[in-house]
DNA sequence: GCTATTCGTTACCCTTAGGAAAGTGACTAT
DNA sequence: ATAGTCACTTTCCTAAGGGTAACGAATAGC
């Protein structure tokens, strides 16, 4: 029944099978790019465009090697970054965003909006509110 | 160096304290929104508006009642979903976003949209490419 | 031969997320 | 009195995520 208001996603009723399909589609995403790590990593590629391994563990604060290895190996197996080996003196790889890593910049974005307009309203709420959800 | 091609977010060489504030903004956000079952109950809640534990349980296939109320909790004492009691005979508890939750709107969007792309992108890949990143 | 660098892997462990199943308490209907 | 509904809570358990530390291959320098 009544919705919250200016909010007008609807498609479950006009359509339900076009609901279920962005349903599962976004549950792919979450477990393609779930985990601590993956948006910093691909954040970093953004920015600083193709980095090395050693790179990525000093940008990706706290990070262990372990962790990071297999980060990378997981969006490498999603298509998202290219792994290149290098022949230097101590073997050096490169990694790199795919061109289908772009699909990915919204969500980055998006993310990075909510997370900045969050910060501000929790501070602002701090103060001036009683906990809210324990109605009469 | 030579970042990917028509990406140009490249605020970390201009304002690296921008960038860092950037990054914390998303972890915030992963934080907040991490979960198998956040995005989901959200995307329904923008859908089906205000509703209650049972349908929230029952459109959020798989989910057990204990893990809902965690994940309520959690969205609520966030700000982004707001609980009411209901004095109705068997109590029922009914739950809307708040406007605070608007905000998540373009991430929710943004994974969908990227959640669709993908699923198209891999499907035609499984045929025609082969295994990447074991360069010569 | 010894050591350092780079990019990992392996083994081990610990914490957390999350699932299954049953119970609680308030209320209603029969 | 008994049974059912709703919204949880509690207990127990497993699987996964993620951390520490050590090791390995390749190459280079001393």
């Amino acid at each position: 029944m009544a919705a919250v208001e200016t909010i007008s996603l609807a498609t479950c009723e006009q359509d339900p099978a076009l609901y279920n399909e962005r349903m599962r589609a976004m549950k792919d995403a979450i477990e393609l790019l779930s985990g601590k790590w993956k948006f910093c990593i691909l954040l970093n590629l953004y920015n600083y465009g193709t980095m090395r391994f050693k790179d990525l563990q000093e940008t990706s604060t706290g990070i262990t090697p372990k962790v990071l290895s297999k980060e990378l190996q997981e969006l490498e197996e999603n298509l998202l970054i290219t792994r290149t080996v290098n022949n230097t003196k101590p073997v050096t790889v490169s990694y790199a965003l795919t061109p289908h890593a772009i699909e990915t910049q919204p969500v980055i974005n998006a993310l990075v909006e909510f997370g900045l307009k969050h910060r501000t309203k929790i501070k602002g709420n701090y103060l001036a509110q009683p906990p809210v959800g324990t109605p009469a």
